[in-house]
DNA sequence: AATTTTTGCTTATCATGTTAAGTAATTATA
DNA sequence: TATAATTACTTAACATGATAAGCAAAAATT
């Protein structure tokens, strides 16, 4: 007599070894992992980083925008946001026709920080996406970005 | 004379319209919303969920196991199994040939947590699948366990 | 057997994730 | 134009993420 798999035979929930949420976790860490290292040196986190990017890439934005590009929740990036200004790497100056918004700017010091690290991402990203190859990488993105929809 | 996009002409750091990481954070967050307002309702968390579901489905385990199976660092899962504990959740008790290791066990409350939430977690994934399209969906499965090696 | 190393966890600390509530400024409505 | 939404945030509270340190038990080494 066969060993017969735990459950699920019909339909059932995927079991978590084939559950979506979990494999997205495991693979944000496989491809976050070199970037935090990197960014230990400069001691600032993955998610500064990415505040940094944003700036660095778009220019000025107000929070809203900041946060819905670099994928942070208004508290969190709140929170970001007065940490990077403590420490020099942004500024911000209230909107004049709109005294809600505020336009963050990157700083000398913070654009440092990206010119610092941006050839070594540059590279840890690309390495990835060789070893991962290039066409799985690029399917791999058009099916997550299908997935907003 | 026409526009020139922003940088990285040549080689570069994909814009973060197109980052890998972005985009992994945007697809939890699209997947896990309908789960987490479905147990709210039960007053326990998307990660706490996927413990009693590891251990509803692969029965006792350590510490270790839960922690690889459901994708959660050691740290964060010792807190977590505390509050289960607390809650009445589950149970551990030290293995008698290792007294480093506890099994964790769940227990009838954490299994009716189980029970009254799988039908409509089924639902919600096989809506998602659905949606997605089927094919594609195993396809993102797969090329995200690829990532993995 | 005594010592060292490794293992399986827990604790501590700081940062972020998540939800809810709060606040001031703007816009829409009566 | 006074009032009622709405918007663009910030703050609060609790849970988790992530790194480092601690600690006792087990295994390896001498």
């Amino acid at each position: 007599m066969t060993k017969t798999k735990p459950q699920n035979l019909i339909i059932g929930l995927p079991s978590t070894r084939r559950s979506l949420p979990i494999a997205l976790i495991r693979s944000r860490e496989k491809v976050m992992g070199p970037i935090r290292d990197m960014l230990k040196a400069s001691g600032i986190t993955e998610q500064q980083w990415r505040v940094l990017r944003v700036l660095s890439e778009s220019g000025p934005q107000d929070m809203t925008q900041i946060s819905e590009k670099a994928g942070l929740l208004l508290p969190s990036l709140s929170r970001i946001i007065r940490k990077l200004r403590g420490d020099g790497f942004v500024v911000s100056s209230t909107n004049s026709t709109d005294r809600r918004r505020q336009a963050v700017v990157i700083t000398p010091d913070g654009q440092k920080i990206i010119d610092d690290n941006l050839p070594q991402a540059t590279q840890i990203a690309e390495e990835l996406r060789h070893q991962f190859g290039a066409q799985r990488y690029e399917q791999l993105l058009d099916l997550l970005a299908a997935l907003e929809n």
